[in-house]
DNA sequence: TTACACATGTAAACGGTTACATGATTAG
DNA sequence: CTAATCATGTAACCGTTTACATGTGTAA
């Protein structure tokens, strides 16, 4: 995962180490963190692999500038065509979207879509059984913030479902560009 | 984390360790996960702390009952009376907070809702830096998704704003208990 | 001159997953 | 009788965090 968020930053251009944490915190830092702990031998494994390059500077800093190489834009360009694996890469993956092909790219937020309308229709079942389980004991109080929890899955559901609509429509789009 | 999330679903009453992943699964499943692998493990430091008791069953299974001692008692009660410590935290103690004293959980939720709105203000912020921003650059278009992930923290701070809101108004009760 | 930001890195520890291994019970 | 579910556990591995170690550049 972290080196995939690596290579997708060196997308722009060439960095060190400290600007990569630096970009990662200020761009997906929300939800996705790295530490100088992994990310130093992350760069040294994408070294080794081959897929970026190191070059040390000459302004007598000991900083070292990392560029991306063509196997290491091929292997982020084929893992952000991917389907998403794992719940925690939907966001990863949107951020870099920019650079993935119109085709493919529709083709997973269709699928998100559907992911996500589902998840709602779930939650919404199990919304209506717990209610109805409630009805039928002594002190449904007692219980409170745990259907408050469930609440929170179902509006977060509902949310994710509205924002992938949102992208979809290219809602934001407008705001950037309202003459259209 | 996971020692704690043992604890309180043994609050309810005695099971295996079979059943708590199955409790866990159906109840936080959604944003917490177990494995057995991890499970097991946490069960035995739980006894061999004296947080729990382990009963063998003689029902011929080779089934092992776990049950919430006072020690265990305590030490779930004293976590869940904490401030919460890292953001993953929050849905599982929330989970948890019919069994907190309503004093500390109204302290609580207020902090949560001070810290929601805090972050719906702040990426406010960034988003009207990163708009004026766009409005500078060539082609605001190439960076669309990387604006949709910016707007899906704000969608999530707002949302969870609103339902940390609910929860003060007790919004959820009215459901079950519709006259009040 | 002192504090803060820049800059890189390692080692131990942590928490977790995955795969494996084993066996009993139950429902079709 | 066979497949699914119940039931417990270990070991290897994985990525990551935390703490430590070290040093440079820069602005008050």
């Amino acid at each position: 995962m972290l080196e995939f968020v690596l290579l997708g930053m060196l997308m722009e251009g060439e960095m060190s180490g400290y600007d990569l944490k630096k970009t990662i915190d200020s761009t997906v830092g929300h939800f996705y963190n790295a530490s100088y702990g992994s990310l130093y031998p992350a760069l040294k494994r994408l070294a080794d692999k081959g897929h970026v390059s190191m070059k040390e500077t000459a302004d007598s800093k000991n900083r070292k500038l990392y560029a991306l190489l063509p196997e290491g834009r091929e292997a982020f360009m084929q893992w952000l065509a991917e389907p998403q694996n794992s719940r925690r890469e939907l966001l990863i993956r949107v951020f870099f979207f920019d650079y993935l092909e119109e085709g493919i790219r529709m083709e997973h937020l269709q699928g998100y879509r559907h992911a996500a309308e589902r998840e709602v229709r779930e939650l919404d079942a199990v919304r209506s059984v717990v209610e109805s389980e409630l009805a039928g004991i002594e002190r449904p109080e007692d219980y409170y913030y745990r259907v408050s929890v469930l609440d929170y899955g179902l509006m977060h559901a509902k949310m994710q479902r509205e924002w992938i609509q949102n992208i979809m429509e290219r809602k934001s789009l407008n705001h950037v560009n309202p003459d259209k």
